[in-house]
DNA sequence: CGCGCTTGTGTGACTAGATCACCGATAGGC
DNA sequence: GCCTATCGGTGATCTAGTCACACAAGCGCG
């Protein structure tokens, strides 16, 4: 991205904010300040709520539920040009979220104070509709998490994972990265990747799967 | 609708808008609107968006997920003196949600459009803690379902329903009903209860269950 | 190099849950 | 009292989660 000729112009990478009136521009450059959160930084979790909303200038924040036992479900990813509202709520939150957010990847951000924040959704309707859309989005995100887990099959889930976040048709993952994503046990992730293989549809290796059948594994995800 | 004795009172059956400054009590009495919807009424749903905000005063309300094999999970409901904040995530939202909201008794609420919603968010601190708080308890709600879907045990989750949904020892609800609450199958739930049944937890007839052993139910639903 | 250690993967046996195909029981309308 | 829709029970079968353990690949180190 180039070096941004004007201060603030950051504010133009995210949808619904390009309209801001100046003078909440101001506002959002001014009082808001940007860092750097190196990958695998926790920025929330149980215990520990976060006193900025963050606007996500590049990388991915990976936000997931924890279960006791250990276990773990992805519940969906932000990425640059989105905000990371459901910080927002854990500010306000009465109560603990089993949840924590985590920079997969290196992440650079506009971090704003809680009272900034709302000062912002006071004066702006633009910044207001912002936030009530980006708080539909993560809630759809939810809904699909939940009707995944509770309707959907497991090899269904997992050929759609694959083709979801293989880069160049090659997954870097272990089995049990897979499983975590999806809130299953190791061993189920081993032996559908195993039947994957035998259909000629993937190869693996240790940490790495390949997609060499890319319609195959397509036509099981569709269906 | 009842006439309310002093305009306006309504309002203090919420909690975190008891101290509203009297200017936007105004706005909250004069542009909302008390409607009665009759059990069953649905209030939005997939490709139904609602166009206000209902505050609820009383009855429930009850928000499902719909799988497209025709089952379902309950997300939550909302009870007088909460909001349905989900509402306005639908109003907003740019896609459709596969969840819907049903009158599950009669209910009585303040229905405020809109503009007037967007009015008091940007007008009233007090306002706007209400709504974040609100979708905050969602969220959270959100969460739970999914830990629970995820990692918990069906007769488990089975338990801590009937003893949550009970009332005077006495649950009324179909198998097929419970099943549908806890996104399973009917089968499931009448296996888990006849097993219920043998210990002396519980005594069914057609449409009822009706708690024999408290400390027996709620030993399992801890543990 | 061989050694031990850690991490990733494979496998069998078993339990829980979901699905399918039924059939019998019950309540309510007529 | 009979008909019919709804409700509940049951066996067979399949998918998924759990447990216990064994083997394999990389990795540092003497």
């Amino acid at each position: 991205m180039p070096a941004p000729a004007t201060q603030g112009s950051w504010i133009d990478r995210f949808e619904g904010l390009s309209g801001l009136e100046p003078r909440i521009r101001d506002i959002l450059t001014s009082r808001s300040q940007l860092m750097r959160l190196p990958k695998g930084t926790v920025i929330f979790a149980p215990g520990k709520s976060p006193e900025n909303l963050l606007l996500l200038l590049s990388g991915t924040v990976r936000v997931q539920q924890l279960g006791e036992n250990g276990r773990e479900v992805v519940l969906y990813r932000a990425t640059a040009g989105e905000s990371c509202v459901l910080t927002t709520a854990c500010m306000l939150a009465y109560e603990d979220l089993a949840a924590e957010g985590i920079a997969e990847t290196e992440v650079t951000a506009a971090a704003i104070p809680r009272t900034v924040f709302d000062d912002l959704v006071a004066s702006s309707v633009e910044f207001r509709n912002f936030v009530f859309r980006a708080y539909s989005r993560r809630m759809t995100d939810l809904f699909r998490v939940i009707e995944d887990i509770a309707f959907r099959r497991m090899d269904i889930r997992l050929a759609q994972k694959i083709l979801d976040r293989a880069e160049a048709g090659v997954l870097k993952a272990t089995h049990a990265q897979l499983a975590a994503e999806l809130g299953t046990a190791r061993e189920v992730i081993s032996r559908q990747l195993a039947e994957f293989q035998r259909r000629g549809w993937i190869a693996q290796s240790r940490g790495t799967i390949e997609i060499l059948d890319d319609a195959g594994l397509r036509k099981l995800a569709e269906g």
